[in-house]
DNA sequence: TAGATTGTTAATCGATTAACAATC
DNA sequence: TAGATTGTTAATCGATTAACAATC
């Protein structure tokens, strides 16, 4: 069906854009809009938009613009939303709880399926209706259950560490907090990395940026 | 004294992963790279780091490499990580409370002056040795207190309030974990977005587009 | 039909990689 | 000095924008 023709991260990373901007439009009634006024709304070009969407196939009409609600159906569909990848959770710290109660697993395409940790104060404890599980039953568990992805939310030794039992018990897609990079150790990984502190960091950056222009405007 | 050429955000974003190697080697006791040896270790070209690098100045030496405590101490400049930007927190649910006890913010060059809340039965609550204030009560904090920077950590409809509320008080710079868009509604401003709902959405699109792929394999 | 707007090709812009002279 | 490795320019590659024919 879809051509096989390689779509590249910068167009991938822009799908839950529009998906979330498609969402709102919907739940407001809008049942068509233009790649123009798209545009206008997300703030990108409308040329964009149209290359964008046509990696993927011709979903608008011409003279028309674009069914909202098809269109929004249709990305659901490419970024696989209706999946049930199931998914495990290493380390329920205070990262680990806040993925837990406040990511939406379901309309995400996954489903939280098992929580770990190495902590005795925590093992046994119960989150979000499930029991945290000691850490050193995990390849036994993913000897038993199905493990499509496993979510790290460890300091970066343990997260090491554990990769290395995940990766040995045959799991290869993993959503990363921690520091420890997994696709440079694994080449047949697929990993979603998000570091706070890097991001953290990025908006330092700009801050001082912006104050060391704004300072030299001055001192001219 | 920095050359006024701007630099763009795709070198920006690999300062803190620079700043989090160079860091490592150092604690390793290793007091010189190469840029090829550097490359290795982070999975990036050798080109990429010296281009990277010569944007903000000529760390290295010729037939020797960089001095890494040297180069480390320039990142860190470079980023600005010896500020003490005050940042106030919005919206202690699960995310706020992970981000307030997660991050380093003193290391990353913020400092954590007050979080806020709307929910009754957290106002007055202490985290992390802060007192829970009453959002109702924001305006008025931002005229007593300096706030560089605000952390959203709200729901959307929140957010955008919220937003407001901190942009009239002349806060001009957000690490923004909602999905309200701010630089979509006010072009003066600096934020940083984490969405972790869009990551894990992309994961998704990764899983499926694997599993697909391999299937097409199969299937030959 | 006339107007609007897509799908798609071509042009531009930016980022990455390659190459090599400068120099430690 | 000879070898190594940078800083920097040139070449390539990829992504974005512009343009326009196709068509609803």
């Amino acid at each position: 069906m879809s051509d096989n023709k390689k779509i590249s991260m910068s167009v991938v990373r822009r799908l839950p854009r529009y998906y979330r901007f498609l969402l709102e439009l919907k739940n407001n009634g809008i049942y068509r809009i233009s790649s123009k006024a798209l545009a206008e709304k997300m703030g990108a070009s409308a040329s964009q938009i149209r290359q964008d969407l046509n990696c993927f196939g011709g979903f608008g009409q011409q003279g028309y613009g674009y069914d909202v609600p098809k269109l929004f159906d249709e990305i659901s569909a490419i970024l696989g939303l209706d999946s049930r990848y199931k998914a495990i959770l290493l380390g329920v710290g205070n990262l680990g709880r806040a993925v837990i109660n406040h990511v939406d697993f379901r309309s995400r395409g996954f489903e939280l399926t098992a929580v770990f940790d190495n902590n005795p104060a925590l093992i046994g404890s119960r989150i979000n209706g499930m029991t945290v599980l000691d850490v050193s039953g995990l390849a036994q568990y993913c000897k038993a259950n199905p493990v499509d992805a496993a979510i790290l939310c460890l300091p970066k030794e343990s997260a090491e560490q554990t990769g290395d039992i995940l990766y040995g018990s045959g799991v290869r897609c993993f959503w990363n907090f921690s520091h420890f990079d997994l696709a440079l150790k694994y080449d047949d990984v697929i990993t979603e990395n998000v570091h706070l502190n890097d991001s953290l960091m990025t908006l330092c950056y700009c801050m001082t940026q912006s104050k060391q222009s704004s300072q030299t405007q001055t001192e001219q």
